[in-house]
DNA sequence: CGCATTCTTGATAGTTATCAACTTCTGTGG
DNA sequence: CCACAGAAGTTGATAACTATCAAGAATGCG
């Protein structure tokens, strides 16, 4: 629950119903082992899900075996959203460590709508925020060169753990070779060569599982990396003046 | 209003009221000129976007000159959301052909959201569906070969304008091929030996201002293309039943 | 301790980028 | 109605980044 609230309060100001409705969520999650897949990609989908703990991923594979991974979720992020506007899941999602998986069935759309306006209102600002890494990452892959894409996914990475809290130097990166060149575009050999590289240059020091950047101004700015977009607005507009002075 | 309605209509039951307001912001739209700057990035923002008739172009550029589309705006679409998110826009904006635009100052963020729920639950469905095509566009991006880039975007505008009707099999399309070239994150002297090849084997008729795909299968079985993520449902989860057997 | 991933690395191939003309449009003003 | 200027579209030759493929080393797990 820690992570979940964590994550909500930094997108609206519920009330305890609110979290007492998530907390219910929570209670009724389920483990599922790493390297899992949560769905396939075109299934009939009836709930959304709720990242209580752990790291998943979403993805689409392609007809030649090759794979893209759109979106990393870490703790306290929802996913499956599809099954609201499409009833079908357009894209795979896999675990990536062991995790703590909640669901909310699409038939108590209606009643989150209703009952927590705040939870609607931040699934809406979450996908405003989801969007702008969406953003950042096609710009990745459409403009960046290898070296960039590489760097800017693990400063993301990082940044985003902080995000959210609970993390010092030393980030979790539960990411294979693979996935990173999933995530990036590449090859699982050429994002080999680019680590090599940063390794190298001391700016990284990347083990199986966690990550410290030991010069991040340094890979920053190689890499044109702003943080910009993961920092949204604490409050709404218009409710910052409403709630933050009483 | 046109098109807006139509827009909105594919996400949403609205109501008279809903559109009243809707029309309101229409009626008080301005023009604008091609290729004109609507916004830049990282400028203080304080109103979303209605886009009456045209399209606009989002974008980032790059420290190098380079330019990464994000995302192509239709007729009824809206943007400039970020000021919601962040206060800031975190991308650019310019109108491809010449537009008529209505704006929606944030400070009507929670009269929307109180008294036009359904116009609020819209935008959240738009986010919705806007993000499946950011995904395919990732996946292009990351993973298909320069050809299927660009069949695959040529056929989903195609799938788009047809979406909200009122187009027959010529579809307009006021892109550049520098601008395709910075959809696809490629560069423009390949895009054109991408389309000249298309146009010799006599899968597409493109000229300044229009498109005729005239192989529709072939052109999609050769990219990988599935229309599905174009299509979202009519109804959000729960309303069906309720509003539909009326 | 042994298998199965994951990680590394080298050699080579292939898309796609670069760059620099040149040509074709399109719209404007005379 | 024609001439002109700037934008947009074409094309060729060459370079470069990144993919491929294969195989060996390392690491983790039961």
């Amino acid at each position: 629950m820690e992570m979940v609230e964590r994550r909500f309060r930094r997108f609206g100001r519920l009330g305890p119903r609110d979290f007492e409705f998530l907390s219910d969520v929570v209670s009724r999650s389920e483990p599922l082992a790493a390297r899992h897949t949560v769905f396939g990609e075109g299934r009939h989908c009836r709930q959304m899900y709720l990242l209580v703990d752990g790291w998943v991923a979403e993805y689409r594979l392609l007809f030649d075996g090759g794979r893209q991974i759109l979106q990393l979720r870490l703790p306290g992020e929802v996913f499956g959203l599809d099954c609201l506007g499409y009833g079908v899941s357009l894209h795979a999602v896999q675990t990536l460590t062991a995790c703590q998986v909640g669901a909310i069935p699409v038939d108590d759309y209606q009643r989150v709508k209703r009952d927590h306006p705040l939870i609607f209102e931040a699934l809406f600002r979450m996908a405003l925020f989801e969007r702008a890494i969406s953003h950042e990452w096609a710009v990745s892959l459409g403009r960046r060169p290898a070296w960039s894409r590489v760097a800017h996914l693990l400063l993301e990475l990082t940044e985003r753990c902080a995000l959210t809290g609970l993390v010092d130097e030393r980030v979790p990166l539960p990411l294979t070779q693979q996935d990173l060149a999933d995530c990036t575009g590449l090859t699982i050999g050429y994002v080999n060569r680019v680590l090599r590289d940063m390794r190298s240059r001391d700016l990284i020091e990347l083990t199986t599982g966690s990550l410290v950047i030991k010069d991040k101004d340094s890979l920053a700015r190689f890499a044109g990396f702003k943080a910009r977009y993961l920092n949204p607005l604490l409050d709404p507009p218009g409710e910052v003046d409403a709630n933050g002075g009483k």
